[in-house]
DNA sequence: TTGAAAGCGGTACCAG
DNA sequence: CTGGTACCGCTTTCAA
């Protein structure tokens, strides 16, 4: 059960035992093999908790997420627990569920665990908290979030870009009335992306819009989708703040027999797996989760021989063209 | 930092500071006072590790899932976190990814952390593991893997029943020729849902039955239901081992113009939301995840005031009938 | 190459 | 109501 029954089994003393649990400074052959020995006869377990009590260190890092349940988290979680392996290094994931509160909840578990590094993948957040984190001394990572600070790293998208390269795109097809189907992201009261549609649609007087969220998820991005409509507005075009939410809407026309892309267009954002599985497939945004993940475990777990990783970095985004986007019906039927 | 810090700064004893901390037994309202003002004057975060050390107690359970991506995992995780955190739990989760030294890993990484309590939602597993995680005295929770012991709860749901009915329900459709896409489950060679499917075509002379498998993802489901086409087999109808490759399938037949169900019917199992979401709305086999998380944390964390946990809990999957099944073509046309 | 012992940061029991 | 203090299980000098 604990390293000094071990130490006992074996006759030697917890130092040793210690030496070959770690293989740090070299033990005799024999000895050795004794302790080996009294490790697997005793089921032998380290407390990983006094291991990095006693070292003062904590191969862990952590990462936190808004909703664990949009498969973007997934394909960030994966490259990032890839390569945090391949440094030895653990990662540990806490959900905040886009509660502020789960959010203060998690970041102050993280610190309590005194982790190696963090990663808060969250639509925004309490500089307070920000402020606080800084103080950890922590080494953390803000995806979508802040501003870099010493010990931060921040990679931003820049969905701007994005938005207006989908409102292009609408625009030079005919469309004019667009619809916007976003998510209650109770921790950014000011959505980028919908941001961006809005003064995207005020720079062009010919473009008008109407907004609608709902929870993101599959479900939300259908209710959304239904207010949107319910209102007696008519869009030719929903642009939906990601894939899951427009897999939603995709369901919520096609019971009401709206065809897409025919009599609309409907885009969504990330461009994850299921956007090309869905029907139609998904025009959409690409956001490089892969790339996300590994720069988040460079900037938290630095090697020896790289490069100090940027404070700052920018991504942008990739327009996709696929199949639930077409000519607005006005277009050529109107004219 | 540490609580003799601030234990100093208050003027009391590192005892005092952490009764208030754990708010124990009675402390005065001035010194009360006085110690949180330190503690916050002071950014202080307890460190986790030596509370449990110290303690002998740790307030997280495990959660062990063999594919996080697949968003069955995701509803069972739900419920255990929030049944958990209305403890006072943490929750804490590994992926394996389906690969057995992952098994291992996962697990003693969670014995290490002296969890209070570990579910294992993998396929299958090495008896020996079980034997190590029996042994290390920590309540564990199985699902679908091998059979209660002292401390060990199992839920087990009747895969075969499910299947059974799925089968049943395209026979009484008129298919014979059908096709299975299962998933390589490298910790279950002998998959319980494909072998059900071949009991029930064995039991039947007039069904017949070819298989394929790949990846448990959506892009598996597409390559297994390619090659089980590819081989020239044309089943009138392709069972799913689970609603992702099921999805997954419908993207392949939609891409080679065989449409679902007029030409082929498709089913899935787990009832996963995405199944209403998707295009034709799949004939599925529903698993209540959100049952199987309340019972995972009745049996990991007992209540003071409820009876003890079923140590074995089975659970007759039910049959959800959709859009993406209908009579076999042959059925109407050949004859 | 190995052992003894001083912590790491808390908790909890025992006095006062 | 508060302080002193013996651990919890392991890592890490310092000596031998």
């Amino acid at each position: 059960m604990s390293l000094d029954k071990v130490a006992r089994r074996a006759k030697v003393s917890t130092a040793t035992v210690s030496r070959v649990l770690n293989n740090t400074s070299v033990v005799k052959g024999s000895t050795r093999a004794r302790v080996m020995k009294a490790i697997a006869e005793l089921k032998y377990h380290p407390n990983l908790h006094a291991r990095s009590l006693a070292g003062g260190k904590n191969r862990t890092i952590g990462l936190i997420a808004s909703n664990m349940e949009n498969p973007f988290f997934f394909d960030i979680y994966k490259p990032v627990e890839a390569d945090a392996h391949a440094r030895g290094h653990e990662v540990v994931v806490a959900n905040t569920d886009y509660r502020p509160e789960q959010l203060v909840a998690s970041i102050r578990l993280m610190i309590g665990r005194r982790v190696a590094g963090l990663a808060v993948v969250v639509s925004e957040m309490d500089p307070a908290l920000i402020k606080e984190l800084t103080e950890s001394r922590i080494p953390v990572v803000f995806y979508d979030v802040g501003s870099p600070r010493p010990n931060i790293t921040n990679i931003r998208v820049n969905y701007r870009r994005g938005i207006e390269k989908v409102v292009d795109y609408l625009h030079s097809l005919g469309h004019r009335r667009l619809g916007f189907v976003g998510h209650h992201a109770r921790l950014a009261p000011i959505n980028e992306r919908m941001r961006a549609v809005l003064d995207a649609v005020a720079r062009n007087p010919s473009l008008e819009v109407k907004t609608a969220a709902d929870a993101d998820t599959l479900e939300g991005g259908r209710q959304a989708t239904r207010s949107l409509l319910a209102s007696g507005y008519s869009p030719t075009a929903i642009v939906c703040v990601n894939d899951i939410t427009a897999v939603g809407a995709l369901r919520e026309l096609r019971e009401r027999g709206i065809r897409v892309p025919q009599d609309v267009s409907v885009t969504g954002f990330d461009n994850v797996k299921l956007s090309e599985f869905c029907y139609p497939a998904l025009t959409t945004v690409h956001i490089p989760r892969e790339r996300i993940g590994h720069i988040i475990v460079d900037a938290l777990i630095p090697q020896p021989g790289a490069a100090a990783a940027e404070h700052e970095i920018v991504i942008d985004p990739e327009f996709m063209v696929r199949d639930s986007t077409g000519p607005a019906p006005s277009a050529s039927r109107k004219r």
